[in-house]
DNA sequence: GGTGTTGAAATTGTATAAAATCATTCGGGC
DNA sequence: GCCCGAATGATTTTATACAATTTCAACACC
């Protein structure tokens, strides 16, 4: 445990089972049983919420307890929206910074995403594709908006997770895209390389709301939530 | 009090007092002190504090206490980036679907603004400020990019009330820059109405900046913080 | 048969009190 | 004289206990 409070700790335990799917959306987080399941008390648990509530991944309403955010086609719309405001300018940002440790490990991440695609272990794509997103854009000197980035990533991901299970070739797709993007930065085309994170995450966007409207469910919402 | 629950109410009132100035950017905000002032006990001061954390009005450091956030010029300039990136985007999808209420309501705003100018009071102008931006993107269904935006706006408020101090002509120009995206929105001429409002941000972000840098201080963060 | 009401059970919200952590200060050693 | 370390004080963090609110179900009533 590397957090130094408990409630820090515990939410990101919690963090981590809602985008594992351990708990599904929509499900109640009964305060009482979480803390029971982690030999706490009801405190550190309730901060936990909150921090996630802020984050997106948790609604709470007042007297009614909490739930993990159910999973919408217009929410993930709009977290691709914003995505897509935000990430070229903090890339054209940072992207010039970059230092060759950076890249470095950015190529680390692609190695271990490749590895990861050819043992289709889905379960680590989350985790390395947001990861490298934000090492590109570490170096933009924007705290505000990297934190805001990083929480739409991993709401992200809860979609992309639903649409891995039937569909794996956007993975490679989106391997390409990565590899072309880090390349472009490392070779100083910072504009090709923001347009084609425009394009990528456009693509994403596109592909995730196909695969929304087609579910196998006969209404959108129902199906997901 | 028209929060349902304590920490919601608490929450609202620290925040009005840090946007008011009452509680000055860096000082402590002792959870006893607050307690006792509230008549409450720590606990909901604590999740009204996480939640003004969140916000990005709050600090909170483990174990040591949270303070006020500091004002710092980088972090003015990174909010006013921020509102740049999405309140245009935001406009452009509500203007459209802005209503005769909607209008109504915002003539009612720029009217109160105009009696705040010339009262000189500018208190209520941050609040004001606030309501009509955020009343003008209220039909774009974002509801996550409007409560980002709602707390950039309350962010950027508190470095302009400190600009204001010195400084009242910008108030009169932000009232006609206002009065007019009102107007091309009326008219109908919404990508007329975005380009200015993103002058509109850009002049405030500028204007702040030089403020900040021409402090009366000798350094830059030394006077303000 | 449908609807509104009333009661109990469960869950959340809050208060009080104990435990852990951090900053400070005083004393001792180099 | 200056630096390092332990005790002290204050503050946060967590645990336990209590109060307020909501929800669900049974039941009377229209």
């Amino acid at each position: 445990m590397k957090n130094r409070t408990m409630a820090g700790s515990i939410g990101a335990e919690i963090r981590q089972r809602i985008l594992d799917g351990h708990y599904p959306a929509g499900s109640q987080l009964r305060q009482d049983g979480l803390a029971a399941e982690f030999g706490a008390s009801r405190i550190p648990v309730r901060e936990a919420l909150f921090q996630l509530e802020a984050e997106g991944l948790v609604r709470i309403h007042p007297h009614r307890g909490a739930m993990v955010a159910p999973l919408s086609p217009a929410e993930a719309a709009e977290a691709l929206e914003l995505r897509g405001a935000l990430e070229p300018r903090l890339l054209a940002l940072s992207a010039p910074r970059l230092t060759a440790d950076d890249f470095a490990r950015a190529d680390t991440l692609l190695d271990e995403y490749a590895a990861a695609l050819r043992a289709g272990a889905t379960a680590r794509w989350g985790a390395l594709n947001t990861d490298l997103h934000l090492l590109l854009y570490s170096r933009a000197e924007r705290p505000r908006a990297l934190g805001l980035v990083g929480s739409l990533l991993a709401e992200c991901d809860r979609y992309t997770r639903l649409q891995l299970s039937t569909d794996g070739a956007e993975l490679e797709r989106a391997d390409r895209e990565h590899r072309e993007i880090v390349r472009l930065c490392r070779n100083g085309h910072v504009s090709a390389a923001c347009a084609l994170l425009v394009d990528h995450i456009a693509h994403v966007a596109a592909a995730l709301m196909a695969f929304l409207g087609d579910g196998p469910g006969s209404t959108k919402s129902a199906r997901i939530v």
